[in-house]
RNA sequence: GCUCACGUAGCUCAGCGGAUAGAGCACUUGCCUCCGGAGCAAGGGGUCGCAGGUUCAAUUCCUGCCGUGAGCGCCA
């Protein structure tokens, strides 16, 4: 695996909503022309005008002109563009700005909003990922450690999916290893019904602690878990009825932090290391006969390129320990077996936190040198950062201990609901308990997504749950204006579907310049498998809706015409924000 | 020690090799009998960690250094 991630493949095919990529197609043609080679136009948003045409600049060296008579050049060569541009200019060292025309604008955003995607381009080349994100430990509590991985792996299979591409989710529990003859032991200690029950209210950690405190202080009870360790492993009956309690009880509670947090994972989706067990032979057999199998210091291990230890020797990776067991690499190289040869994926992505960089690239490394990854294939390691307490270090309870996944998201609802007692006193309690939910769960995901994943980031209530600023409350609550809007207007939102709306106005046309750039947000976010690139472009979305709203009177427009057409504005933002709200795994209520 | 990531406004963060580096919060000053003020407009605030290099053009790419964090053979 590259650093950074080398971004998928290019999948965004033919154009369709963005006017950028329609001018970056016709500017195309022209510097071709000019410059007899196909070349890339290099046409970006600007401040200045609706977009700007840099292509000329790194034209003028290679055909020793003046980059403005290269720019003057290109637009003769451009032919008639008046279906789509109001004006050009040359301006500057050589960019060509570009406005559009209205009658364009106004033509495409209707066009855009009568497709089901709202513009978003298909994937020219749809396939099959497999994701591997979430993946709590049985016995074990949720906690934020298992926040990133979560919310940014659902969000990459929402998006993934919505563009039409196979999406296999995966959630590779720990449920397997040697702390499993600890627990076991202790789970008949208790009592399987104790126990049982214990572990389905959720404390998971009480569970675990205890166990290992006694794995610590009793030497009998030491044996006793390593004696069940090799019955769990030679698959006595008893001991994995036991052990199919303890994951059994564990997963419910997991599907039930999955449901308060709103994630797509589901029990089809359990894909535990136990379940690799019968491949792990397999694997050994295999990196044996492609010959890269060696033997280092006891164990089986594969040396890969690149790869070195701290005294600067060769780093292998260990695929049967000096004892004869199996190690995570075996199983992390048995799902790529499977998931490329059962599941028929081309590109795996793992969602997995940072200081897993250099395994997983050994993994890669080695699955590539015994020829498990065919030509193409893409194996990528979705890295994010830790999440980050006020004093810069990671999150912590107060206590010290590590945060509840369950406990934060309980309090991100409280704190959600306090918020809207205080800002909208007139609404009901039961619409408030639904209303908060969305909110206090829709800003904890929001803050997660919202900053570069690769980067740490800095867990802070306030900033999150405040109605201003780039946080998930304020776009809910921009799009709940816009239904507000329409219950005053009497208006159904199916019903201006078709005006195709006047943008005199700037800011009625930078929102349609906007909302047509949705396509271009949702492939940023796929291609850079960067949710973050999304919640820019809503955030900016919901800014220009706003500036459009204050100095655009809709219900009290001077005409039933323009009222109707900024009107159709509205729906389609509320629609564009909504929808981009859901490929972040984030509901958009209707009243808050 | 080696390797990797990160370092942008007081704070939290965007920034696709392109023009005068942006946003939110905080701060200052205005506006508004306002469709949900959870507003709008304007302003102050930056040697983009430091130093080289590549390029017509570098916050962006490359190298070195400094700072912070993480990883570095039988845990997962």
């Amino acid at each position: 695996m590259e650093h950074p991630p080398r971004p998928i493949a290019r999948q965004n095919g033919e154009p369709m909503a963005d006017p950028l990529v329609l001018l970056a197609d016709r500017f195309a043609a022209a510097f071709h022309a000019v410059a007899g080679a196909p070349c890339d136009p290099v046409v970006r948003p600007s401040e200045r005008a609706d977009a700007q045409v840099n292509g000329a600049l790194s034209l003028a060296k290679t055909l020793g002109m003046p980059p403005r008579d290269v720019a003057t050049k290109a637009l003769e060569s451009l032919g008639d563009l008046s279906d789509m541009v109001e004006s050009t200019e040359v301006a500057g060292p050589g960019f060509i700005n570009v406005t559009f025309s209205a009658s364009f604008l106004a033509k495409e955003l209707v066009a855009a909003m009568q497709q089901t995607h709202l513009g978003v381009r298909e994937a020219s080349d749809p396939h099959t990922f497999v994701i591997d994100y979430s993946a709590p430990n049985v016995a074990k509590e949720m906690h934020v450690g298992h926040l990133r991985s979560t919310v940014i792996g659902d969000a990459l299979v929402r998006a993934l999916s919505y563009v039409g591409n196979h999406v296999v989710r995966e959630n590779h529990i720990g449920d397997w290893g040697t702390p499993f003859g600890m627990l076991i032991e202790h789970l008949i200690d208790l009592g399987e019904e104790n126990a049982a029950h214990e572990l389905g209210v959720g404390d998971l950690d009480g569970f675990y602690k205890q166990a290992r405190q006694k794995f610590e202080e009793s030497d009998s009870f030491k044996d006793r878990a390593r004696q069940r360790v090799v019955m769990l492993q030679g698959g006595d009956a008893d001991t994995m009825r036991l052990w199919k309690t303890l994951v059994l009880e564990s997963t419910r509670y997991f599907n039930k932090v999955y449901s308060q947090l709103g994630v797509l994972l589901t029990d089809d989706d359990l894909m535990g290391e136990s379940a690799y067990n019968d491949l792990l032979t397999t694997v050994v057999d295999r990196l044996s006969q492609a010959g890269v199998l060696e033997i280092s210091d006891g164990a089986e291990v594969v040396f890969a390129d690149g790869f070195t230890n701290r005294d600067n020797e060769p780093l292998p990776l260990i695929i049967r320990k000096g004892d004869g067991g199996y190690n995570y690499a075996t199983t992390d190289l048995a799902c790529v077996i499977d998931r490329v040869e059962r599941l028929g994926a081309r590109s795996l992505l793992y969602v997995v936190g940072a200081p897993q960089a250099q395994h997983l690239q050994m993994v890669e490394a080695v699955a590539r040198k015994a020829g498990w990854l065919p030509e193409g294939f893409i194996m990528n390691h979705v890295s994010f950062g830790s999440v980050l307490g006020a004093d810069r270090k990671m999150l912590k309870s107060r206590s010290g201990e590590t945060v509840k996944l369950a406990a934060l998201l309980d309090e991100a609802v409280e704190r959600a609901d306090a918020a809207i007692a205080e800002k909208n006193p007139s609404m009901s309690a039961h619409d408030r308990e639904s209303a908060a939910r969305m909110i206090g769960i829709g800003a904890v995901k929001y803050s997660d997504l919202s900053t570069d994943r690769v980067k740490d980031y800095i867990f802070d209530w306030e900033r999150m749950l405040s109605f201003d600023g780039n946080t998930a409350p304020y776009l809910q609550y921009a799009h709940a204006r816009i239904c507000s809007i329409f219950r005053r207007a009497g208006v159904h939102r199916e019903d201006v579907r078709s005006v195709v709306p006047s943008l005199d106005d700037p800011r009625e046309k930078a929102l349609a310049m906007r909302l047509l750039r949705f396509d271009a947000a949702v492939w940023e976010m796929i291609d850079t498998l960067s949710p973050h690139k999304l919640c820019t472009y809503v955030f900016d979305l919901a800014t220009d809706f706003t500036a459009f709203y204050e100095h655009c009177s809709v219900l009290k427009a001077e005409t039933d015409e323009l009222r109707l057409s900024r009107l159709a504005l509205c729906d389609a933002t509320a629609r564009v924000v909504e929808q981009a709200l859901n490929l972040l795994g984030i509901d958009a209520p209707e009243q808050m």
